[in-house]
DNA sequence: CCCAACATGTAAGGGGTTACATGATTTT
DNA sequence: AAAATCATGTAACCCCTTACATGTTGGG
């Protein structure tokens, strides 16, 4: 149910239109949850159904429509209900741990490249999520202004003090990702050096 | 794919029978990769198929019957060949920081509680990881004896090595995510005091 | 006039969850 | 004799991915 209280939070700003929400999951928002366009429409449509969103056709140039969608009152008691209970976790399911696990099958090579991707990968993601906290920050995310054009500056701090941590969450996950795969290329280097590094039990 | 890889991993180790590794999933291994046995007895089915693995059935008592399931060379190889492969990265989808941003429409009681029971979930998974290290370590995990059993003293200290060092990978997340989760209260604590301790645009 | 961006879908298939089912064997 | 464990499934449903598809509008 977790991509309706992402469309939800996201309509909690302002009306759009579902492309607007796909942009929006494609960069910021879609930081912290992506979806991609075949799940957005449909969904939005179950969601009006629902009664949660109340989508009105607007004039897009000379024969065109679109439908913008608001949120209702019943989307925000729903939304509000999700925040408020209790989080429910799902079992184990970590692919790189799991790799990680049985490096002994891999060849060395593999498995410092494997490290080596997962430092860029997590390199990368950081950089989005600074510069993302720097426009929540300087309130040049347009998201953001809307969301708290109005409010006094207590709520419109509060407001941006949420988002911010938020993604400071997603960093400090990813600086300990980087660390361990440097503890990774370490071991590895210890484990597999000279002329004995080839994988276990390898017919070649 | 990545729970046929799973399965790879942990017949690697012996041959073992659907059950054994429904049971392995919901410990060991399964606090790196869970999956049920609705999910396991059809994929060990489909990888016969393919030739992955080779089924045998063993008498159980005595009318029953159990299949009890060995790697195959064509097994190894395919298990080998996704350890080599670059890693795919999915796009971001994560609950919790979803949530962690919106926390201005939550209750401040239910935003303490959120943390109050991130910090407890990942202090019970550390609990289970740093236990696993420790069967590892002293090699009373049944499942790494049997794997290193004939094996020379250092590729049993390698094939240990690695899995600690996922078990560890794993702890140094979730420590990441209880200081994370601390500060969330502090913040809940900072922006949510006194009298105005009520969601924004609470209709009540 | 062309191209990038805007706008909105359908369809097949993979992977996972939850619930429902059943029967044999071993342990207490 | 009952209970726990071993053993193996089916079925409905949800969520997500990937690929395919189509048309409009605004800017250069």
């Amino acid at each position: 149910m977790s991509l309706r209280n992402a469309l939800l939070a996201m309509l909690t700003s302002q009306p759009m239109t579902g492309y607007d929400v796909y942009k929006n999951f494609q960069t910021s928002v879609g930081y912290v949850w992506h979806a991609p366009d075949s799940q957005i429409y449909p969904e939005l449509r179950r969601m009006e159904q629902d009664g949660l969103i109340r989508g009105e056709s607007v004039a897009w140039g000379k024969r065109g429509t679109k439908k913008r969608y608001s949120i209702t009152e019943a989307g925000v008691e729903s939304f509000q209900r999700w925040l408020n209970e209790p989080p429910d976790y799902q079992r184990e399911r970590d692919p790189i741990r799991l790799r990680a696990a049985y490096l002994e099958w891999a060849d060395p090579k593999a498995s410092m490249d494997f490290f080596t991707a997962h430092i860029a990968y997590h390199s990368a993601r950081i950089d989005d999520w600074k510069e993302m906290i720097r426009t929540l920050r300087d309130h040049s995310n347009p998201t953001l202004a809307k969301r708290i054009e109005g409010k006094p500056p207590e709520d419109a701090d509060r407001i941006t003090a949420y988002k911010v941590f938020a993604y400071e969450g997603m960093i400090a996950r990813a600086r300990a990702e980087i660390e361990w795969a440097e503890g990774g290329l370490d071991l590895v280097g210890k484990l597999e050096k000279t002329d004995q590094a080839k994988p276990l039990d390898d017919p070649q």
